[in-house]
DNA sequence: CGAGGCCTTGACCGCGGTCAATGCCCGTGG
DNA sequence: CCACGGGCATTGACCGCGGTCAAGGCCTCG
């Protein structure tokens, strides 16, 4: 994965000043009181998120309880995938975990660009695998790991997500109750 | 996703005659017969395979048991995208359920031309994205829906799957044991 | 100081995994 | 042509992981 990080800055750092600039052309700052909502289900997600500052959250409702899917910190891309590639409403929240800044781009600005940037087109197509092996390895983990190696991998390879979020978020994020995540940590701390 | 569908159809329809002819330059057909492996595990996967005929399965090790990850009909592209993105050695396994014949494409002569052709990096892009959507749309099943709903799931949408797969295979790609899915098919049946 | 959020802990139980026996279908060779 | 063996599916017995329900503890903030 670490791989991929590389092969994205690498192409960042390669971009035109001109392409850069026309990227910065169609984004705006703006700031999230924690607690508030960088996108409400119902809504079609017309703006991606990138994290200036802040921690965010990604999150569906089913049988009226969160399912967290992702979280989101500093050069993170805050986005619900579905709504916004489709274009329809979204059935995820982003919500503010603390106060957030973010740059907002437009999806019809940021398609627009990507019809005439190959540039874009390339930089958009490896945020995307990079999404993609993400998807892989969640769902990897999900089929051949329990609950606490889930746990355990997190805090090896995601500190943050542990430190900075709550008990409950961290438990739907692993696929398990926040109950039996209370009992792992129990047994772990033993 | 059918949305999806119409978006890369229309995308290939409007590909440039010049853009198809490169793309054919570098793809050649082959065929493989039932049982053998058009990947395996250790080697990288060095080429994308356009299904023209027959089906196949991709599958990976663990605990000595196989988990199946992906059908492979007329149209799909078969492919370890961790191996083949990122050019390391496969974890996983494509066979050939059936006779197959396919269209071979090289990473590097594809790449190469991704960097040149806008075209065809959006194609790629199109294709990501269906396949990231098709990723989201697993993990959440595999959250939000116990065994028997996965099954009737897979029986409305992928009849093709039910009918030309055997159990044992079709169960792992659920993410349940062959003993229960042979136990839900006796329940639903009655 | 009281209320509401969040976490912990206990009791209970069901889904689905494992192990093992049996059945069934089919290809192969005597 | 039948007998045997291997591969695949079915079925039963058992049990453990993790979910649910419910009670209780602990902060924080108004």
């Amino acid at each position: 994965m670490e791989r991929y990080f590389k092969k994205i800055e690498e192409h960042l750092a390669s971009l035109d000043p001109e392409t850069l600039s026309r990227l910065n052309d169609i984004s705006s700052e703006r700031i999230y009181p924690k607690g508030s909502f960088l996108l409400e289900a119902g809504n079609i997600c017309r703006h991606s998120f990138f994290m200036l500052e802040g921690t965010a959250r990604k999150y569906s409702l089913h049988d009226g309880k969160e399912i967290t899917t992702e979280f989101y910190f500093k050069d993170d891309i805050a986005v619900s995938f579905r709504s916004y590639g489709l274009q329809i409403p979204s059935e995820e929240y982003i919500e503010a975990v603390e106060d957030c800044k973010v740059s907002i781009t437009d999806y019809y600005q940021y398609e627009a660009l990507k019809k005439e940037s190959l540039q874009i087109a390339t930089l958009d197509l490896l945020i995307m695998e990079y999404y993609a092996l993400w998807l892989e390895e969640k769902l990897y983990q999900q089929r051949t790991m329990d609950a606490t190696e889930r746990y355990v991998s997190l805090l090896n390879k995601n500190t943050e997500i542990i430190q900075q979020m709550k008990v409950g978020h961290i438990a739907s994020y692993l696929g398990v109750s926040f109950e039996t995540l209370s009992r792992i940590r129990k047994r772990l701390s033993a």
